[in-house]
DNA sequence: TACTATTGTCTATTTAATTGACAAATCAGA
DNA sequence: TCTGATTTGTCAATTAAATAGACAATAGTA
């Protein structure tokens, strides 16, 4: 059963790829992930979550040109779809409710 | 190895457990994460995930009255942490920062 | 040609999340 | 007072997500 939630790499994996766009492909996404969320995670991690959120319709890829400047297989390009934006902003939203819920006590009794 | 980012639905607890001070516990806070989030978990989901964080330094528990109003064991109450609340604080900024990046995007090409 | 760099795929392992059965405590009604 | 329903927590087993590492593919460079 797969779970119908995003998870915290998925999320951030997604928001990475939507802000590459159009030159997102694994190794700059987990070059981001890196540099702006301090996130380590091996290249196959990226691959994993990036197949995973294909599949459930949040991005959509396709191979770049057959004869890259230097090594390498093809690129595959990522790119987030309708969808994909939609659940990113939906859960973004709840969060913020959340969080405007939680500074609200912070500021009654701390 | 414990992962040291905080997972999902580890941060949908804490902001719940933060909100819901002083009275958070396990059964109120499923029942947030489903009234708020539309999130569905078993209760030993919710324990699993406090118990973590209050290993994590996040949560810090004690147990209620040792005779409550009307059934069940005693109640164990969470409070977040200061260690707890700027860890959410630091994973938020970090993804606005990416979101508006990606908003930016969006605008550009769509 | 051999080496290095870049990217993707695949399999196995570890960690996180979920489920379900059970234990403990108390109230309410027969 | 016994029985069952309610409320809460604990524990063990299973499933899913994340990670690690080996390998394949492709091309530039010495």
């Amino acid at each position: 059963m797969i779970r119908e939630n995003i998870g915290e790499l998925e999320e951030l994996v997604m928001l990475i790829a939507g802000a590459l766009h159009p030159e997102a492909y694994a190794v700059v996404i987990r070059k981001e992930l890196l540099d702006k969320m301090n996130r380590k995670v091996v290249l196959s991690s990226v691959h994993t979550v990036l197949n995973r959120l294909e599949s459930k319709g949040y991005l959509i890829s396709e191979f770049g040109e057959a004869t890259p400047e230097r090594g390498g297989k093809r690129k595959r390009y990522f790119t987030i779809t309708q969808s994909g934006l939609a659940a990113l902003k939906e859960v973004r939203n709840k969060r913020e409710q959340l969080f405007s819920d939680l500074l609200n006590v912070d500021f009654k009794f701390q």
